[in-house]
DNA sequence: CCGCATCCATTTGGATACTG
DNA sequence: CAGTATCCAAATGGATGCGG
């Protein structure tokens, strides 16, 4: 598969696997998928556990995005028939592969995240002329 | 910057930092941004013709894509002053680094769609045992 | 040709209350 | 503890019409 193939979506391209490709990145870069993936890099975890490591998630959101990641076998549950109830968490290896690929493209947003703040300061302060 | 700096987002972490590169992640992984980088891939581009080549999106959207993506300092505008009005864009610097790490994402998904998908059809015949 | 403003439908996500 | 269900507010995004 050709870059043109992956990111272009011409109207002359495979459009169907460019959909198809264009769901999962939709999917990573969700508000909370990363999040999750990143905490659980340490290890097998339980829903409280990652619902306090994960700063600012709401239950429902850590149910939806634990359901999605369960579904596209990127996270495994195990749940321990005990009372009260323990569900563990963890990467599968496909998850762990995506792991590595989604820590490349953070450690660019860590590299460029102070240019483009500048830019941004730029961009609107050549728009609100204030002081001009 | 460590792993866990850059994903992890624990309360004892630099909060701040995580939550400017989640910041730039959410924005890279929205519905048109990657279309419209990919695109640029090829070289400058009026307005039109990127509307036309990027299927589906609205000139709402490309609008605002555009202009988010200017004012990061990853795609550059050009106005040509005359009649009717020419407008151009091509991929800065920065923008062209992006453009590099996003393909590796881009990749992942594509290699791994095949498996999400076959995930995802288990996931769901186990959830509504129709003829079980 | 480029793109902004308005209106509106859909989606997303938080707060809360309730169940096994 | 680990979810589910409901309600509601905010964000997203398309369609359309106007303006430089």
């Amino acid at each position: 598969m050709t870059e043109r193939d992956v990111l272009a979506l011409r109207t002359d391209a495979d459009e169907e696997t460019c959909r198809r490709v264009l769901q999962v990145l939709a999917r990573v870069g969700d508000k909370w998928t990363l999040l999750v993936i990143g905490t659980l890099r340490e290890g097998t975890m339980r829903f409280g556990e990652l619902h306090r490591a994960v700063t600012g998630i709401s239950q429902r959101m850590l149910t939806l995005t634990l359901r999605q990641l369960e579904r596209d076998g990127l996270v495994g549950r195990t749940v321990h028939p005990s009372v009260p109830p323990k569900v563990e968490y963890a990467l599968t290896e496909l998850g762990r592969t995506l792991l590595g690929t989604a820590l490349q493209l953070a450690w660019w947003a860590a590299d460029h995240i102070d240019e483009i703040e500048a830019n941004r300061r730029d961009y609107d302060s050549a728009l609100s002329p204030a002081g001009d």
